[in-house]
RNA sequence: GGGCGAGUGGCGGAACUGGUAGACGCGUUGGACUUAAAAUCCAAUGAGCUAAACACUCGUGAGGGUUCGAGUCCCUCCUCGCCCACCA
């Protein structure tokens, strides 16, 4: 037997699969599907990282394993192509990012296929393209005809260096996401997407799916829901309300003076009333100049100023209490505004400690603590006194409604989505400006809205699109009273196009539709879906949000349900030698190329897999690369010993349908590192034997090519199949075969282990006590003792007490 | 400060609903083959005590508890990682 040859066996296996088309799929209503989904990756100019592998090959075994279990497998793959990355390097190089992004998409698409994936390439899509975001484009439109879609003048987190406005979400402590740039806010006109419309939705419905708990608990602490009132304090000697949201309306009493956001817009209009303006106004411009990083940096020293000649009247008591402005409030959440509560609140405490305001108990507690956030009972609240937090919110909140002066409300950290950005590299809006009709869709015969090739896509300096500067495209007719029209010069941010590229996959060709409904009904939703946790709050939760505007706008069949993504697993990053996330300032970039030349496709699968377990982060390490490399040169030479009829040692037997069993559980399981060690076991075992039977050898093949189809392929041709195993079923094991009949009897005396006894299967305590009794190794332990008790776990171990 | 998770040999990690701690792999040491090396194969490999083996003792971050029996369950504490964070 010739030694082992990666290069040639896998690219020989590579080619037929690509000529036989081994994975091309269609829907079939005899078969049960399965969908197995992977984030498909944004192609850079580094290739495929190392990480994108693991998923890919973890979702891969998996999905081999469902084909080989007679389910009808869609796993697909494509490209994420639009965003800031390509954009920035295509302006360092000057080349133009549709060239760089068609050469990457090449470059990727080389290495996923030297990885041996099954993927149904005939599905590939990417977000570039013009037929696909076209529907990106439509899905947009259908947003804005829906009310979901405005433009609004907003805050934003403004990004210094790469001139954009981000999402919160892109804000990473205070500096942007992508380039960590300065972030300051600024005013700027931005279309937003209503998702905070969707976000009882979007906690509520993840009762019913499957996803990783820290998965689903990340996501509802993003969205943020907390339950309390808005209560409306008059200010005294004007027609003005002053509006703050709070969770504890029970503290009211509590309430000594109120807090406005330094970007609050009723300043503005009590300007007249206020005497010390000017400092104010001198306060407000600080505030605006910090960027989040500084205004989070000093959050332990709290900076405010009292608004002088005004006052606040707090509805319960009409006591007049004063009113300050501090950017320890933020405008973006609730009503920008506060009712202080410094007994019972640490912020608060610390501001009114500073400013000597005066802090009041209402709620009943015994610590000797300042400041006490519990619950208890209320005093010093007059009618209320003795009630308890809860029934004290109910009673109030009523009262409040009642008297005009709130009402029970709902906030969300969750904010809006703003979904414009001033860049090139993206799908423009489909919208038209019109002085006589306002905005108006395109219409959806003339989607998509392709994007200008131009030759300075370079950011510009007041903020604006660089498609402002095309004015041929700019300049166009208004749909709706054909006079003049100037095309919206946004585009879209990154996150569009992967909102719902999962839905195109089952239908990539239309070009009637966003998805024939026939075939997102047999498809949808995706079974399976793994990703990386960075997601959970940006895609993941984009994406669920779209999904669910689809589906209650009918362009998904009410069949397909509510959520996309059945379940959803997260893999651990993949870090450097040394356990340092990977780099290129650090120089620990692994490379897949590397390894898949060296070792190749079939061995770099195996060591992600056997590395540790698949949720966790790992350090990468070339010499455990060479373990399962030995393996794999091993399973080889073991071929020589396979015999058609040869004699089955019992042991071997157990050892196989042990394997069968276990390795079917792992994949399920996302266990795929015992997995890999089971096949070990069984291998060294084969060993040791003179031959190897066929059928169970062959058996052990179908068991090993989910994770190494390769070389499981060549060694199935080796025993004189001539087709592909890839549709061959999932072998099954015997239950009755993964028991030894004999096994190894553990004695304890008093909990600790004496003696290991050999002995048949299903032996019964009275055998056992028998036994234990002539044991000359056990004597020495049980003269002159008295046994008390016996312990028997059958076919496991003995414990005698004494 | 809040949420989630994790601490097991020299290293990555196994251990099902409490039942032989350290599977499997790496590394290390010794041996075989070789002129030599690589590769391969064989053996050993938690610590202590032993010339060695048997035996024994100790061992899953620390301390307590429940149990015949705890890496696993309960309490207290320590350390680390990730996510969020002036969210009212």
């Amino acid at each position: 037997m010739s030694e082992y040859n990666h290069h040639k066996i896998e690219a020989k296996w590579q080619e037929y699969w690509e000529k036989n088309k081994s994975f091309l799929v269609a829907e079939d209503r005899n078969r049960e599907k399965f969908y197995g989904l992977v984030e498909f990756p944004y192609p850079s100019g580094d290739g495929l990282h190392i990480g994108h592998l693991r998923s890919y090959t973890a979702m891969d075994i998996i999905c081999r394993y469902q084909r080989m279990k007679g389910k009808n497998i869609l796993y697909p793959i494509g490209f994420d192509a639009f965003g800031l990355p390509a954009e920035n390097y295509a302006v360092k190089k000057n080349i133009k990012p549709q060239e760089t992004t068609a050469k990457n998409i090449i470059n990727f698409t080389r290495q996923l296929k030297a990885a041996g994936f099954s993927f149904d390439w005939d599905r590939s899509l990417s977000t570039t393209d013009a037929s696909y975001y076209r529907w990106t484009q439509w899905i947009f439109v259908q947003m804005f005809k829906q009310g979901l879609a405005y433009k609004a003048k907003q805050t934003i987190n403004w990004c210094t260096s790469c001139k954009i406005g981000l999402a919160n979400e892109e804000v990473v402590n205070g500096v942007c996401e992508r380039c960590g740039g300065e972030v300051i806010k600024k005013d700027k006109e931005q279309w937003l997407l209503q998702i905070t419309k969707y976000a009882d939705r979007l906690i509520d419905d993840l009762d019913n799916v499957d996803y990783l708990d820290r998965i689903k608990s990340q996501q509802i602490n993003w969205i943020g829901r907390s339950e309390g009132a808005e209560v409306n304090f008059q200010v005294a000697k004007s027609d003005q309300q002053i509006k703050v949201f709070t969770t504890r309306p029970d503290t009211l009493f509590g309430a000594t003076y109120l807090v406005l956001a330094p970007e609050h817009r009723l300043l503005e209009e009590l300007k007249n009333n206020i005497s010390n303006w000017d400092e104010i106004l001198k306060y407000i411009g600080e505030a605006q100049k910090k960027s989040d990083l500084e205004r989070t940096e000093l959050a332990k020293d709290k900076t405010g100023v009292e608004i002088k000649g005004v006052k606040a009247i707090n509805p319960v008591n009409n006591q007049e209490i004063p009113i300050w402005i501090a950017d320890y409030v933020l405008i973006s959440y609730g009503t920008g505004a506060i009712m202080a509560v410094p007994a019972h609140d640490q912020r608060d405490f610390e501001f009114a400690k500073k400013y000597n305001i005066e802090i009041k108990q209402v709620v009943a507690h015994d610590t000797d603590e300042e400041v006490f956030t519990g619950e208890g009972k209320a005093i010093n609240s007059g009618e209320y006194d003795g009630l308890t937090t809860a029934e004290f919110k109910k009673q109030i909140t009523k009262w409040l409604t009642k008297e005009k002066f709130g009402r029970a409300a709902i906030n969300y950290k969750l904010r809006d989505w703003i979904f414009s950005r001033q860049r090139y590299w993206g799908e423009p809006i489909p919208l038209i400006y019109c002085d006589q009709c306002d905005w108006q869709p395109v219409p959806e015969e003339d989607l998509p809205v392709v994007l200008p090739e131009i030759d300075n896509f370079l950011p510009t300096e007041d903020g604006q699109s660089p498609l402002a500067k095309v004015e041929d495209w700019v300049h166009t007719k208004c749909p709706k009273c054909g006079g003049v029209g100037m095309r919206e010069t946004d585009v879209m941010p990154n996150w569009a196009g992967s909102n719902w590229y999962f839905i195109r996959y089952t239908d990539n060709k239309n070009d009637q539709q966003m998805v024939d409904p026939k075939k997102a009904e047999y498809w949808l939703p995706v079974n399976w879906y793994n990703g990386g946790m960075e997601h959970t709050t940006l895609h993941l939760l984009y994406s669920r949000f779209v999904y669910k505007f689809l589906y209650d706008i009918k362009a998904i069949p009410q069949k397909c349900g509510v959520e996309p993504y059945q379940k959803r697993t997260a893999h651990g990053m993949i870090l450097g030698e040394g356990g340092i996330k990977m780099s290129k300032s650090k120089g620990n970039v692994v490379n897949p190329d590397d390894y898949l030349t060296k070792y190749g496709a079939d061995a770099t699968r195996l060591y992600e897999m056997f590395m540790g377990p698949f949720d966790q982060a790992i350090a990468w390490d070339e010499k455990g690369v060479t373990g399962v490399a030995k393996f794999i040169n091993k399973v080889w030479a073991l071929q020589a010993k396979v015999v058609a009829g040869a004699v089955i040692d019992k042991k071997i037997t157990t050892a196989l349908h042990q394997t069968i069993k276990k390795v079917g559980d792992d994949i399920v399981n996302m266990r795929f590192n015992t997995a890999v060690s089971q096949m070990m076991i069984l291998v060294n075992l084969w060993e040791k034997a003179e031959e190897i039977n066929q059928d169970d050898w062959q058996k052990f093949i179908l068991v090993l090519s989910p994770f190494a189809p390769h070389l499981a392929e060549e060694l199935w041709l080796a025993i004189g199949h001539q087709n592909s195993l890839c549709q061959v079923p999932w072998p099954s094991y015997n239950p009755k075969l993964i028991i030894a009949d004999e096994f190894e009897l553990v004695v304890q005396i008093n909990g600790k282990v004496r003696d290991k006894i050999n002995v048949a299967i299903n032996i019964t305590q009275q055998e056992v006590e028998d036994l234990v009794k002539k044991s000359d190794k056990l004597a020495k332990f049980l003269t002159d003792q008295t046994i008390k008790k016996i312990i028997y776990i059958p076919n496991k171990l003995v414990n005698i007490v004494v």
